[in-house]
This record gives C-alpha cells, sequence and structure tokens, in this order.
DNA sequence: AAAAATCTGTTGCTAATGCAACAAAAATAT
DNA sequence: ATATTTTTGTTGCATTAGCAACAGATTTTT
C-alpha cells in the first residue's frame, strides 16, 4: 500500500525529470495507442482505465488485457503478430506516459540519479504485472468454466481475506477476461447457485463450501 | 543475439559477485522449488529445461509454465493461490539461481556496482518474460483449437522468417501450451491437413495459406 | 425526465472439445 | 540389442460451451 503510494509519486514526477517521456490525456472512448510493426513503444497508465482490444481476422472482437492505475503496456510488450489489430481503448478518461524503449536506458548521462530510480521502480512494476499476467494465465489454463469461476472467486476471497467479496469487475468484463462465452458462463453461475456452492447478490459473492 | 549473449554472461557472473544468490544444480526429474506460503523466492535459470506443474484439487496434473535458459520464475511473480500445488521440475539438468526477493533490492553498499547492473539486466529479462506471457495469453484468449494452432504456427512463422519451419515443442507440450485436450489438439491438426491449410511431416510444418 | 446505451439473465440449438481407451512409432534407458 | 517409457495418431461417446436471439433491469447521456 506504502508501496504503491510511493510508485505513484515517482511516476507522476517522471515527464518533469526526464524529457524523454510524455505525457498524453485522453477522455474516455479515444484510442490511446495502436501496436503496429515498428514495436519500440512503451506506455504507463498513470491513471484511469483502459482496454487492450484485439480485432481477429474474422472480425471478432476480443478485450484480450484489461489496464488500470500503474499498469504498463505497449508493443514492446507484446509479439509481433501480423494477423491481428491491436489497439488500447480508453474506458474513462486517462493519463498516460510515453516512453520509446529503444531511448529507455540510454542514460541522460553518467549516474543520471533519474535512470537510476527509474529502473529500480521499473522493475517492481513490471514484477507486479507479471503477477498480474500468471494470475491470468492460472485462470486460463483450467478447462472447464467452472473451474475458472470457481478459481478466481478463490483469488478474489484470498485478496479481500473474506469468503464474502465483491466482483471488482461487471459480469461482460469478467467473460472477457477469463475468455469464455457470457452466456455460458451466466448459466455455470447459475449452477453453481442452484448447487448450493456460491450465494449471489449483485455484485456480492459469497463462497458456501470449505 | 548478442543482447542474449551479454545476458547470459552477466548471469553466469551473479554468484560470484553478489553473496545474497546461491547457484544450485539439479538432475533431470529433481524438484527445484515448490511455490509455498512464503512467497519470497525468485529464481534464474542459467541452463537447462523446466516446467512448472499444477495438481488441482481433483489432482488433474497441467504444466502451466515451460522455462528454459534465461527464464525468471519463483513464488514471488505468483499470484498467492491456496488450493493448487505449485512446482517446478527440472526436465533436462538444470542450473538455478536462486534469490530471496526481500533481499534483492537492498543494496551491498550505496552504489554497487553490481546492483546497479543487475537492476538493468533485470528489467531487460523481466520484459522479455513479459513477452512470453503476453504471447501466450493472446493464444489461450482464441475460442477454439483451430485459432490456437493458427495463431501459434503464424508466431512460429514470424519468428523463423518462413511459411516452412519446425516445432519447438513436442505434441504433448504443445497442447499443454495451448491448454487444450491433445487428441482433440490432433483432431484438429488433421482437420488442417485433410483442408489444405497446412503441411506435416513429423514437426515440420509448412503453411499453405496466403 | 426521457431516450439511448449497456449490462444482466435466460433459452434452444449445434458444433466443438474433453475424456477414455487403444495401438503403433519413436526415443530412452538398460 | 532388448526392454521400457514416452510420444503420436485415431476413434466413439458424452458433455460443455459457443452462438443467436430476446426481454427486462440498470446506467449513462442528452
Amino acid at each position: 500500500m506504502e508501496n504503491n503510494l510511493d510508485i505513484s509519486v515517482f511516476l507522476n514526477s517522471i515527464d518533469s525529470r526526464c524529457h524523454k517521456a510524455t505525457k498524453h490525456s485522453f477522455n474516455k472512448g479515444e484510442t490511446i495507442t495502436t501496436y503496429l510493426e515498428k514495436r519500440n513503444q512503451l506506455c504507463i497508465l498513470l491513471k484511469g482505465e483502459a482496454d487492450l482490444i484485439r480485432y481477429d481476422f474474422n472480425g471478432n472482437k476480443t478485450i484480450i488485457g484489461q489496464f488500470s492505475d500503474n499498469s504498463i503496456f505497449g508493443e514492446v510488450l507484446y509479439p509481433a503478430n501480423t494477423n491481428n489489430e491491436l489497439f488500447v481503448l480508453a474506458k474513462t478518461n486517462c493519463e498516460v506516459i510515453f516512453f520509446t524503449y529503444d531511448n529507455l536506458w540510454l542514460k541522460c548521462r553518467p549516474n543520471c540519479s533519474f535512470h537510476k530510480e527509474f529502473s529500480e521502480q521499473m522493475n517492481k512494476l513490471i514484477m507486479s504485472q507479471v503477477v498480474e499476467l500468471n494470475t491470468r494465465i492460472e485462470l486460463l489454463t483450467k478447462k472447464n468454466i467452472r473451474d475458472k469461476l470457481l478459481s478466481y472467486f478463490d483469488i478474489l476471497s484470498n485478496k479481500q481475506l473474506s469468503k464474502r467479496f465483491s466482483l471488482p469487475l461487471s459480469l461482460t468484463d469478467l467473460a472477457d477476461y477469463l475468455s469464455v462465452d457470457r452466456s455460458a458462463m451466466m448459466r455455470e453461475l447459475s449452477h453453481l447457485i442452484e448447487e448450493g456452492f456460491i450465494d449471489k447478490k449483485g455484485k456480492k459473492i459469497t463462497l458456501l463450501y470449505e
């Protein structure tokens, strides 16, 4: 928590301390960036929420990533990918820092104090991003919707230290996050309720087992 | 490539330059580490191949991660997770560097030259890990086996700069990586061949479209 | 306060996928 | 060189999950 504050303070100081970084604001609905072939952009979301959207060759839209405060994203973190169009869309008003990857590790001057701090903070930031990604993979590798839901609830329950917790996402977004059909997920939710595994009142979920 | 060499040289020097890191060797089949509640371990695989294995409450075994040279892994990169047992198994003989996360960012002394370099190299290492993870998520979020396979082939084709390339994994491992049933994947492969999308001779795949 | 957009909840149908089981081929160990 | 283990390939069957479509509730916009 304290750590999170530290990082926020640091991130908000970046653009005034380093001329290689630029800050931009976006309104809800605007496109923050597209992932093209140049593969050199790295971004930090200072404020707001944004989705990484994929349109595949069939024209299907999928939300493949969801970003909030202190999330990092950008082309450099993605595999070169020919057949998809990827772009980041502001879900709410956003503030974003942009870097060019090539410049990232070039020091302004030897022992530049900013870059030293930057390098350390960056490590923590990316590490927590890795935890997020591994969490998602943990869920995506479950073979059926029931296990995906139960594992997801389990993680939330752990995080909020209670068998009773509230969903941080809309059910529509949750279906995207777990990469399953929304209606199929709703059906499975109903079954879990019928069978007495969980209780659900709006966004409040209670685990009834163990 | 050159960059990779740099990193390897650096990584191999770690244990002689920092007393907080320890190097261990493992034989094929040995358990490198288990992910417990302590949540403080970070590891770098210097040499060899290892799998991150999950046994869930039903006793199902899944390979949820595959590591090779210069991969980083360990509890700190994983969500706290009660119901699963996770451990890393050596697929071949392995050399591994172990850190305790708490110690990671504590400098030996102010301006310790090792930790400066470490911090920078670590950034690159984790970033490439993030690319790997995003690649996997990109694949896992495809709704059907066909799209998973075609996207995977696409990425390989891009990487090896040719419509003709060879699979770096056994088909069994590939099914695990894509998190699908092996026999269902084999069936889909057959269909892709029948329908003339791809050609397959052992591990050599040729894309016949576009 | 009304209109528009988004989210929730449900259902029928169908295709896709997981599971079990087995045999042949290939790779590894003895 | 032979035995053992792992990988590949295939099939039938049952279940799951995707898709399409719709209505009511809720939220956001005007």
